[in-house]
DNA sequence: CTTAATTTGTTTGTAAACAAACAATAATCA
DNA sequence: TGATTATTGTTTGTTTACAAACAAATTAAG
């Protein structure tokens, strides 16, 4: 056995590298369920605006734990597609307010079980009760 | 109380949203560490070169599972730097194989302590026990 | 009220991430 | 051998991610 060990640092046993894989699988399983109509951010973005009713950018880069300019790319291309709709804050000129538009509300209703699917794929290795352990610690690290 | 529930889909309770917030979070404490001397994938792929003496870019990406297009830029970056050298390989005239350069090495070795302590900072936030039960549920899920 | 500080959003630049189309080389097999 | 298939890498284009520098509007302090 040829001693190929040049560093103690295993990248496999650290997290960062477990949690881009576990990413990763999960982006591919999106993909493989929505990936013709929504991107991941595309799909959460326009979960939160549908909870919200219409919201600014700022409370929804919050709300979707996303950077004010990245909420910008993500948004324009949706509003390039007509998901969602657009109107100046009357209270406030440095924001803008944004809804879902027909087409937006249509995509998310018809998503919603499709996203539900994927979540349960991305989970399948685990059984039920990790499942749940699994969910609270990785919570802890969010 | 205003209802303000429009759909069932709760985004925070769905493993990709935990997914990508846990990787945000570790991202911004590795950032904190090492971001002045090297991103996470370009600290990856020096440990994985560090270990295989010398490797092409196929091997390189499927050791630290990328993209060839990913690994292209990375690469071409800490080359840019003279972090790692390039020769064609004899044996194949489409590959060629990288190793560190003499500063690559040099990195490596001052930066495996702080990148363990990014490791330990990602997962403070569970005792150790919990340390070991999420490392082992998020194994299975990548 | 008016200056200072904060909030909100935009723009630019860099780094991943991956799909898709492509070119070059190597390996297989008919 | 010659044609087919597979492997290896490149290039281009789209999307996310975030820092930093900026502009505009609002709010707070004096």
């Amino acid at each position: 056995m040829p001693g190929k060990r040049k560093s103690m640092y295993k990248l496999e046993d650290h997290v960062g590298h477990l949690l881009r894989r576990a990413n990763q699988r999960h982006t591919a399983i999106f993909f493989d369920g929505l990936g013709q109509q929504l991107t991941p951010m595309q799909f959460a973005v326009l979960i939160k605006i549908s909870d919200e009713d219409e919201v600014s950018q700022n409370l929804l880069g919050r709300l979707a734990a996303m950077d004010p300019a990245t909420v910008q790319g993500v948004v324009r291309r949706l509003r390039e597609r007509n998901l969602i709709t657009a109107r100046p804050d009357p209270e406030d000129r440095r924001r803008s307010l944004w809804r879902l538009s027909k087409t937006g509300k249509k995509l998310v209703a018809k998503s919603l079980p499709k996203a539900e699917a994927i979540t349960k794929r991305t989970l399948e290795p685990l059984s039920r009760k990790d499942r749940e352990t699994f969910l609270n610690l990785l919570r802890r690290l969010s």
